[in-house]
DNA sequence: TTTTTTGCAAAGAATTTGCAGCGCG
DNA sequence: CGCGCTGCAAATTCTTTGCAAAAAA
């Protein structure tokens, strides 16, 4: 059993640099900087210490969205906001009513400790990005967005956005329709309809009369009033 | 270019697999289950599907705690809880009151897609287990409690719970105290202190008259304050 | 028939671990 | 001067990819 933490210089270093910098560096990013004070540390010893260190309650490491792990020397509690571009983390200050007040235990009976809060969008230097080139790259991510947040909002009677968009404009039709009357009559591109078609089936929301043939069923028809 | 997306059998049996399960499973744990069905088929097969067809809008890819990304039949707006100890992740229900409101742009110039929540806790069968044992197994990770959500509550002034702790054991104190005067005044092991202490001199809050001595400093106690 | 998809194996990314020696307390 | 820490390399874990054969539409 260890018995007490030592303070090497490594570990001060690696301290130090995740105190200077405000973004949330994953650790091999804070790894580059470290190297350049103390060329010879492993990638291992800054992981190590990272783990040690949050253990210890001294730095904090972060559950966010992305491939890796991030780490903050701000131990105060705060939520963030996270560029679904190019992955950057920043700080997020919520205002006083917008925060969420923690039940105790739920009704599955959890017991709570806490929760995260975490917004996701597009950082300004990517907005700009995005509006510079001649095409738009689009966010192929993160589609169905929800208008607000926790539950309620975003998608109707579990319909995507573009389920509800295959099944409105099947349900203007008055006879079975194939994928490309369906592309035509929506913003969709043909490679997504046979897949939202298949959901819709499943669903019951949609039948097949004809192979490559579709119409809106009774249900379908409820589902969107 | 892809124009369409076909419905093969192996597609159709991982989206109905993901449909009858309530868990919402890793890649390899509905891999486990498809291989039941479709012996020959391949983790691989199950990633791509998962991501073409979340890509497609018609499941959902989870960004929550944990190593392992999560996949979700279930494409209405909800959010999770997640079990830290056996990573198990639920649905869970917000009350209208603990929904925060969206705002279309943040302080610092993002462009706001969308937030998620996510509580963390310990699961009843982790709870069971966790009464049952000799000894109780103590959460390491996540440490520093909030007690509620959002911004505000947790650790005062960016002390984390033990750092607190510490400084107020020296505050009671008159002269520069050891690491195991320390560990006797607080609840914490021999092993936390001196990472404690190295966190507060970094602060100030603290200073080492001597080797291995510490005292609490004028800003310490404003600190404390 | 034509294009997408599969299974396999191998690559890749992020993180962790075993170990011998170094160095802090 | 002992135990914790480091650097290195190799191992693990999770996920993605290239390719030839198989299967949808």
């Amino acid at each position: 059993m260890k018995d007490t933490l030592r303070m090497t210089h490594q570990r001060e270093v690696i301290l130090d640099e995740l105190g200077k910098v405000k973004t949330h560096p994953t650790a091999d990013s804070l790894y580059e900087r470290v190297k350049k004070r103390l060329p010879r540390i492993s990638l291992a010893t800054v992981y190590r210490n990272l783990e040690i260190l949050s253990e210890a309650g001294m730095i904090r490491k972060l559950e966010i969205s992305g491939r890796q792990k991030r780490f903050d020397w701000d131990l105060e509690q705060h939520d963030h906001i996270f560029c679904v571009q190019c992955q950057r983390v920043d700080n997020l200050e919520l205002k006083s009513q917008q925060r969420i007040s923690l039940p105790t235990e739920d009704d599955k009976g959890y017991q709570i400790d806490g929760c995260r809060v975490e917004f996701y969008g597009v950082c300004p230097q990517c907005q700009k990005k995005n509006a510079n080139p001649k095409k738009k790259r689009g966010t192929k991510k993160m589609d169905c967005k929800p208008k607000s947040c926790g539950s309620g909002g975003g998608c109707k009677a579990g319909l995507s956005e573009r389920q509800q968009e295959v099944l409105e404009a099947l349900a203007k039709c008055d006879k079975a329709c194939g994928s490309k009357d369906i592309a035509a009559a929506t913003s969709l591109e043909p490679k997504q309809i046979s897949c939202q078609i298949t959901a819709l089936k499943k669903k019951g929301l949609v039948a097949s009369p004809a192979r490559c043939k579709y119409e809106i069923t009774q249900d379908g028809r409820k589902a969107l009033s």
